[in-house]
DNA sequence: CATTGATACTGAACGGTGTTTATTTAGTGG
DNA sequence: CCACTAAATAAACACCGTTCAGTATCAATG
């Protein structure tokens, strides 16, 4: 499809000017999306078993070699969904993290929605969370290099929002003091030890539903001060009133 | 599998006798463990991605397809692998379980137990609680089918270890009450989910021993009941200061 | 409009993988 | 010694990710 050409020409202008707009026979943004997409529909059908190149290739309509005038190699593809994942972890983080909620309450709504975001999407949840792909270091990971700490990857900012509202419960005095970093790593894992369990052993007797109830509970139970009023509480179950 | 037994026929002597003394090149037994060592040891040092079948029987010094005549296919390969990771976890369990130590000290022996075997060998806990090979289940899975749960699977067995700590300090009074398989999948989903991150996560900045000391100590918390002594006492176990 | 030049794309190949097949060969029971 | 079993081989198959020389299509220019 040929559309408007963006051309804002500009003349030869400057020297190197990045003003060449070419528009192809399909434009290679377009091409881009159209194999992610095509990726990211056959890893979520069949893992990445289903996801290799030629297999792309038939479904975008191209010749495998076609590809890498889009990605360097099979692992950025990868990656691009990957990043994709993230994108929507954040933003419902963010969601919940606006929830009009009393604040502890916030942080329930944020360990279920991290939950359900992964049980929705397991096999994306698995190639972000449970593999370590080499590559994943260099833009997308979960921390910065110890070097340029400058601006937080994608990982970074998912967590960002975990660790944020552990610091805002501490400074309330919500729950039992200490390091905020650790206590948001330590509700992380546990949180990633329920999805993880329950994509990757699934099918067994477990009661998903059951077993998310109880691990939440467990985690408040823990972080909560001995005197919290919201020990008291009804345990609380399932979705915060909604 | 029908490979078990090499007798066959064997007209006169009735028992099975293993005094049937083959000496093959190398007797069958004898290979399989050669090429399982092998496996393991590529497996243990580069990953999956090392272990082909090519590889091991170069280190075996064999040609690829003699395997077959030991394994159905490169799955029963790492099937092996999982089993032996299974029965030192078992053994660990069991070492824990029969420490002379107050009941929740014991509880806490195993979880650290666990996780310390987890990160001892990284790859082998991927390959078991991180990777869902179909064929795991029919063997080795954590859970017996729905319909024979005659014997407990090697998973199982590990599992149990656990929910009957978690059964002995229901009884106590000890922990809050509550379902104890329900409760001992909590526990382990958590512990879990510490190995888990920490092993597809490595090299970043995380500080492996604090995360592994918080954690233990939120899952306890979680779990005592609000009234338990244990919870004044110091409130962890490991390194008193540092 | 015709030319040029950049580049998305193709077709074929390379070395790797797991696995299968037919064949050879080693070792033992009769 | 012979016959038979079974371990090991060599060669092939289909698939994988990736590379590369060449083609074809388009935008920009003359």
């Amino acid at each position: 499809m040929k559309r408007a050409k963006t051309v804002a020409s500009a003349g030869k202008a400057a020297s190197d000017a990045p003003s060449r707009r070419i528009r192809r026979r399909l434009s290679p943004a377009e091409r881009r999306l159209q194999i992610i997409d095509a990726a990211r529909a056959l890893f979520g059908e069949g893992g990445l078993a289903q996801v290799t190149m030629r297999n792309i290739a038939r479904h975008v309509g191209i010749t495998q070699a076609a590809i890498y005038q889009h990605f360097d190699d099979k692992e950025a593809i990868l990656y691009a969904i990957a990043d994709g994942y993230f994108a929507q972890l954040i933003e419902r983080m963010r969601e919940r993290l606006s929830d009009d909620l009393p604040p502890l309450d916030r942080l329930r709504g944020m360990m279920r929605g991290y939950i359900e975001a992964g049980l929705a999407r397991p096999e994306e949840y698995k190639l972000v969370f449970m593999t370590n792909i080499p590559g994943f270091r260099r833009e997308g990971g979960l921390r910065a290099e110890p070097g340029n700490e400058a601006e937080p990857t994608t990982g970074q900012l998912a967590f960002g929002f975990l660790e944020e509202q552990v610091r805002t419960l501490l400074k309330a005095g919500l729950i039992r003091p200490g390091d905020a970093e650790l206590t948001a790593e330590a509700i992380w894992a546990a949180g990633h030890g329920v999805v993880s369990l329950l994509i990757t052993h699934v099918g067994f007797l477990w009661a998903p539903e059951r077993l998310i109830d109880a691990q939440i509970e467990m985690i408040f139970r823990g972080i909560l001060p001995d005197d919290s009023p919201a020990r008291r509480k009804a345990p609380q179950a399932r979705s915060p009133k909604a």
